[in-house]
DNA sequence: GTCTATATACAGATAGAC
DNA sequence: GTCTATCTGTATATAGAC
């Protein structure tokens, strides 16, 4: 039910997210979503919950990759399709209704990035300018709905951009 | 009335942008504001419209500009009071509503400013940062709102970040 | 042109049967 | 646990007076 929710957000926004179409998509009732999640504000508290625990495990996944947390950072900023991507997009879409608690659980998201890129960047603008990118990738990501795919760099392209980040950064 | 309907969507997210809010901001009636426009799509229609015209006066001026136009670009991505700037923010949270016409407009607008920025970049990869740095800024500034502020560079951590975005470009 | 009053639609939430 | 039926609030839009 809540990746029925997730998924209602990417792609119908926060306008398409009814508890109908979360119920319908996720094959029950409005009744039987509502006993599982009493309310509405139960669900998104419960997906930003969700993109939280899926940050700090992404966190400690990449603090322990071999390549350099830049290029693994940038790269899975461009990625879609994971638990984690899906779950900020969602959560992205909330933050615009002006969702408080979304738009401060990514706030924290990009904090808990923010430190632990810091001491593989040169300075603070080596820093921003890494999760900038990230961000501008994000927001690309938040803005391609059903019908309207994003410009998002792919294959060479993306290799080429991570390569210019690092040499940026470092 | 359609500042209103723009400050109502900056301030209060698709959400809270309702005609009777539009209205209420604006000191006429429901039906006063929808003698002018006769319905809400109206009203969006004539946002992006706005948002479209004034991107391409912000192209053209850009151009003119003595300084790079990286830099002045990356400055005003920064930006969060002309008009050009409330009326890309307003349409990025209608964008995220699901409202198509929004995200197709978004996307040209960065088309409009590829184009122009293209000349000045060394490659695609360049250009890309450039961009989404830009596309980061906003993204940024689109998250942050009444209650929670967003960690926008200014001063000298500004003019260092796009000293780092020119050097990385050209 | 601008107002008030009202119609219509739909969202979230509740109640109670099964 | 899951359903159907229903209540309530609220948003868009219309009608008609002034």
């Amino acid at each position: 039910m809540l990746d029925a929710f997730e998924a209602a957000l990417i792609d119908g926004g926060a306008r398409g997210a009814t508890m109908d179409a979360v119920a319908a998509a996720a094959g029950v009732s409005k009744g039987g979503l509502l006993y599982h999640y009493a309310s509405k504000e139960a669900l998104e508290s419960a997906l930003i919950e969700r993109m939280r625990r899926l940050v700090d495990l992404d966190v400690e996944e990449m603090l322990r990759s071999p390549d350099g947390i830049v290029a693994v950072f940038v790269r899975t900023s461009v990625q879609s399709d994971t638990p984690l991507d899906r779950a900020i997009v969602a959560t992205s879409r909330l933050a615009q209704t002006g969702h408080d608690a979304a738009s401060v659980a990514l706030r924290d998201a990009r904090r808990v990035w923010e430190d632990a890129l810091r001491p593989h960047t040169r300075d603070e603008s080596a820093l921003q300018l890494v999760l900038l990118v990230s961000d501008g990738l994000y927001f690309n990501s938040a803005l391609a709905t059903q019908g309207v795919p994003g410009p998002i760099p792919q294959g060479d392209d993306l290799d080429a951009l991570i390569a210019l980040v690092e040499r940026a950064a470092r």
